[in-house]
RNA sequence: GCCCCCGUAGCUCAGUGGAUAGAGCAUUGGAUUCCUAAUCCAUGUGCGCAAGUUCGAUUCUUGCCGGGGGUACCA
């Protein structure tokens, strides 16, 4: 719709400009808005105002010109007014709107996607947990904002593969299997003592019981080194997949796990440091080696490889990046936890000093997550093991009300996940309020289908629209006519919860419109043509929902 | 010290280079013989402070104040 608009509008000034109106053919880009009163009109634009300058004219003289040479070719335009310090309004008629329905039931489950992303190939990372103990809330956030990320691309027309990262390699793998090892020898009657920077959790206990009952009796297990590195692949396996499972549960599903250690494996972590020594962009001091970051706009070098041998997870992390590129990804984006935001600009040298382009990257900064029950804060401690995990939190208040909430504010913004208000259902909980239009809908779909009404006439419905005349029914058909602006705005800034604002939106004018007019009537074809309305809100909020991945229930 | 995020209604947060800044919750009062009341309707003196850019700034820039996070040869 509003592309239509701007096309009025261009038309119309070189229209002007032709007959010597306006002094200058040279139209600068415009906005065109849904101005926030409705005395305002459907849409406005700036154009006269960002004109002035070009056309060395008063705005409301632009603006005058330009409505004097409009040509409504679709007919849809009821009037339109100049006001304020330039704006063009526009009033549409009814009839302008009705089609958006029509479009709604023939695009379906498509409506709302576009070819903008151009087939792009986009690779979507997040989460990436070390294997070293179960996800906790954070995490869940991460999960959320990375799955629906890669679905709202997806559906704007990029070619999206979501990956996690397993560091299965390093420091952090023997912690696990000095910590797992350790319990397991407690558990053999050995007196231990359990170092503080090891894994406190209860898992690790439970981890160590298992491997006991299994192989408690290998020789291996014995000996400290072979020992810890037994226990290191167990637990780092059995941890795994039960991350993999928690994931799964929470809806979920990626189409590659990529191991750090297969960077190893294959020599591209020691290829990639020799490749950038030979380039002058590693250098050694104090027996450790240095990439230049600084160069790229970093703060200062970076340690890739420490004086006792050890690449650091930063060197990984620089082969890893460059694989996905070669890859063949046209665009990267990664999602972090805030508290890395310090790794973006040695990420970002990294891709540049490697030849890739840091512009084609991205990195969605997550903020924290505060956990309450019933207003006050959960105590949580990493360190003692004493955390709600993913797990609880999916399994005490659903996977819907989870990601519903994780979903609602900016990634941007620090949330609070109320576990008390996630599991009620009342109207304090968004997601039943959303969800509900749904199953509303359905539900009069079904009494209509009962009553007969909807049979071989299903297929006209769009027929009957124009007896869609109460301004709560024009403002609904807006609404959905903006599905699509707001897919391609929520994909441009890589912001789901410009997908939350919007369905909330949506349910909120819908149930106005439910509790103010019946939908079945006496009168036949307007029950059909409401029908249709609620019809098309039933799928644009079902798509809106799945993009977040939540479920549009049929009935609750 | 330096870096990142935030500061909008009593609370939690949306939003925007433009014309009268929104929603939910909370408060108070109302709505159901009728398609699900998990709903609706009514009820509001708010953009942290200051300067700058602009025809126009809550939005952009800078400084300050306040809150959170980071700042290793850890991940």
């Amino acid at each position: 719709m509003k592309n239509t608009i701007k096309k009025i509008i261009l038309k119309g000034a070189e229209k002007a400009f032709k007959k010597g109106l306006l002094k200058s053919d040279n139209f600068p880009e415009m906005e065109i808005e849904e101005p926030k009163h409705d005395a305002h009109g459907d849409f406005s634009t700036n154009f006269a105002m960002v004109s002035a300058s070009v056309q060395k004219m008063a705005p409301g003289k632009i603006a005058e010109a330009i409505v004097a040479s409009m040509d409504d070719f679709q007919g849809i335009i009821d009037k339109t007014e100049i006001a304020g310090p330039g704006f063009i309004n526009f009033f549409l008629t009814d009839d302008a709107w009705y089609p958006v329905l029509e479009d709604i039931f023939k695009k379906d489950f498509q409506y709302g996607s576009s070819d903008s992303g151009k087939g792009r190939k986009v690779q979507v990372e997040f989460v990436s947990a070390n294997p070293t103990g179960p996800l906790h809330i954070g995490h869940g956030r991460g999960a959320a904002i990375g799955d629906s990320v890669g679905n709202i691309l997806s559906f704007a027309g990029y070619e999206v593969e979501k990956e996690y990262y397993i560091n299965d390699s390093g420091r952090q793998i023997r912690t696990l299997g000095l910590s797992v090892w350790l319990r397991l020898n407690e558990i053999t009657g050995k007196k231990v003592d359990f170092p503080d920077d090891c894994y406190q959790g209860d898992y690790i206990r439970e981890i160590a019981a298992e491997l006991n009952e299994l192989k408690g009796d290998d020789p291996a297990l014995q000996n400290k080194d072979d020992g810890v590195l037994i226990c290191a692949r167990y637990a780092a396996d059995k941890i795994l997949n039960n991350i993999k499972q928690d994931l799964s549960c929470f809806g979920v599903k990626f189409d590659k796990w990529f191991s750090e250690q297969s960077l190893y494996d294959s020599k591209k972590v020691w290829n990639t440091i020799e490749d950038f020594k030979n380039r002058d962009l590693i250098y050694e001091k104090d027996g450790a080696l240095w990439f230049r970051t600084e160069k790229f706009g970093d703060e200062k070098d970076r340690v890739v490889v420490r004086n006792n041998g050890l690449t650091t997870y930063f060197a990984s992390d620089i082969a890893y990046h460059m694989e996905k590129f070669e890859r063949g990804f046209d665009r990267v984006i990664d999602v972090w936890g805030a508290d890395h935001h310090g790794y973006v600009k040695r990420i970002n040298a990294s891709i540049d000093a490697a030849g890739g382009k840091s512009e084609n990257f991205d990195v969605i900064l997550v903020q924290l997550v505060n956990l309450l029950r019933g207003g006050e804060p959960v105590a949580m401690s990493t360190r003692s093991g004493q955390f709600v995990t993913l797990k609880d939190i999916v399994d005490e208040v659903g996977k819907d009300a989870a990601r519903f909430i994780f979903l609602s504010r900016s990634s941007d913004s620090g949330l609070d996940f109320d576990l008390e208000l996630a599991k009620q259902q009342t109207s304090e909980n968004p997601v039943y309020y959303v969800q509900y239009v749904h199953a509303r809908i359905t539900g009069i779909l079904i009494k209509a289908d009962r009553e007969g009404i909807i049979n071989d006439a299903a297929l006209n419905w769009t027929c009957y629209a124009s007896k869609l005349k109460e301004p709560e029914e024009i403002k609904l058909i807006r609404i959905l006519a903006s599905f699509p602006e707001v897919v391609e705005k929520s994909a441009r800034d890589l912001h789901p919860h410009i997908i939350f604002t919007f369905l909330m939106n949506l349910a909120s004018s819908f149930h106005g419109y439910y509790n103010r007019h019946k939908v079945i009537t006496e009168d036949r074809e307007l029950t059909m043509a409401r029908l249709c309305l609620i019809s098309a809100v039933k799928i644009v909020i079902r798509n809106a929902l799945c993009l977040l991945g939540v479920s549009a229930p049929e009935r609750m």
